[in-house]
DNA sequence: TACGTTATTCTGTATTTGATGAATTTAATC
DNA sequence: GATTAAATTCATCAAATACAGAATAACGTA
């Protein structure tokens, strides 16, 4: 991956050698137009099913600005996606020690998530992407779920706990998945506290590692 | 939806008007090698990622002859998913009454569609094209997945059986999704019954209905 | 053998896609 | 006001796409 040479990375090469003058990178609020258009039409439409003109369009820009700005295609997805949600955006809100109502407290976490506007497209949009098609890399991974499985191992230890954690991590993401994905009633609509209550059991059975005994 | 004049449609239209003369369909061994090349590449590029004519380059025939078969793209991937998984390949296996291993059994039912070979290329199709884009039609849930709610609700019971039943689903759906689908380690090789252990515990806890009261 | 239906192939088209490169305008610095 | 870098526009490319229509070949029936 070659430095291109339109500013295809987010920060302004804050160290140059050269003295700089001339015109500095400004607000640039139609970057922001076009990410923002990004996010929702990547959210609603997936990866493939998004073109960039149909972002520049909705942007309201010059198709070949998207490319200006963010190189291509995936440039622009990987700015709309990380820039709107960081990967310890999840692991901030976790607690240190594992109390009593650990999966409570897992699943507000990861749900909040979902539950605003401008990262609920992000994670829409990651999500749809990452379940698309074989990658070389697996997306959900590196965004931002092996660091989330290596915390909830952690919390809960033992001896399988990293199997534990995923298990646990894939009961995150079917529930968000049926609920904000897929839009699936009556999940869709029920309220996050209620929302939260159905899915507590599952999480703290995983949790407390009631596995049946090998053999 | 209308009946266009290629043979869209697998049947062979049984009950015709005129006494049928002429050449009929044969082996069609060609139709066969479509429909597998199709599953394969929906399976692992998905609905978008999958052209007819790479359908067509893997099957070894003309590109045209994917139209003429299946009418249009959608038409190729509703009949290789179809063909291979039918709605009610998981219902038969459930049993009629509940008894202390339902999760085990729901596990065992749902799960084993995605242990062998062409189903399960089915399946990940499928899920890939649900997950990928809105669609005004909900193919996880056309597919199958209503019924299964539906006989997991009865064989629950309870007044909110319904909820219950969809949040049984979506761990069903987060489970195989990243073992099969996203093939995250360790969960992608461990083995079946191991997977199953595992996941049992959720399942059972959201199945009995300890939900926490309300408020 | 003659006919009708189907399988198969060839050719073509209109559209969309991601991406490029050269101009032109805008604005910040000297 | 001159200089310079960035923002923005315009024109265009090459490739891939789904699909249509005509033509030919194979084959079963009358």
């Amino acid at each position: 991956m070659a430095v291109s040479k339109s500013p295809a990375d987010s920060t302004p090469a804050a160290g140059g050698g050269q003295p700089r003058t001339g015109r500095r990178p400004g607000e640039n609020s139609t970057r922001a137009a076009i990410l923002k258009a990004a996010r929702e039409l990547f959210a609603e439409l997936g990866f493939a099913g998004t073109s960039t003109r149909a972002i520049a369009r909705k942007a309201g820009v010059d198709p070949a600005l998207v490319h200006h700005f963010f190189g291509n295609k995936e440039g622009v997805f990987a700015a709309a996606v990380r820039e709107t949600v960081s990967t310890d955006t999840v692991l901030d809100k976790l607690p240190e020690t594992a109390g009593e109502n650990l999966a409570e407290e897992l699943l507000r976490a990861f749900l909040g998530l979902w539950e605003e506007r401008e990262t609920a497209e992000a994670m829409v949009a990651l999500y749809r992407t990452a379940v698309a098609a074989n990658s070389t890399t697996n997306l959900l991974h590196d965004a931002g779920m092996a660091p989330l499985i290596e915390r909830i191992a952690k919390l809960i230890g033992g001896r399988d706990a990293k199997a534990r954690a995923t298990m646990v991590c894939s009961q995150l993401i079917g529930v968000a998945l049926l609920r904000y994905v897929l839009r699936l009633e009556p999940l869709a609509s029920m309220s996050l506290p209620r929302f939260i209550r159905y899915s507590a059991p599952a999480v703290r059975a995983t949790l407390s590692g009631e596995i049946a005994p090998a053999r």
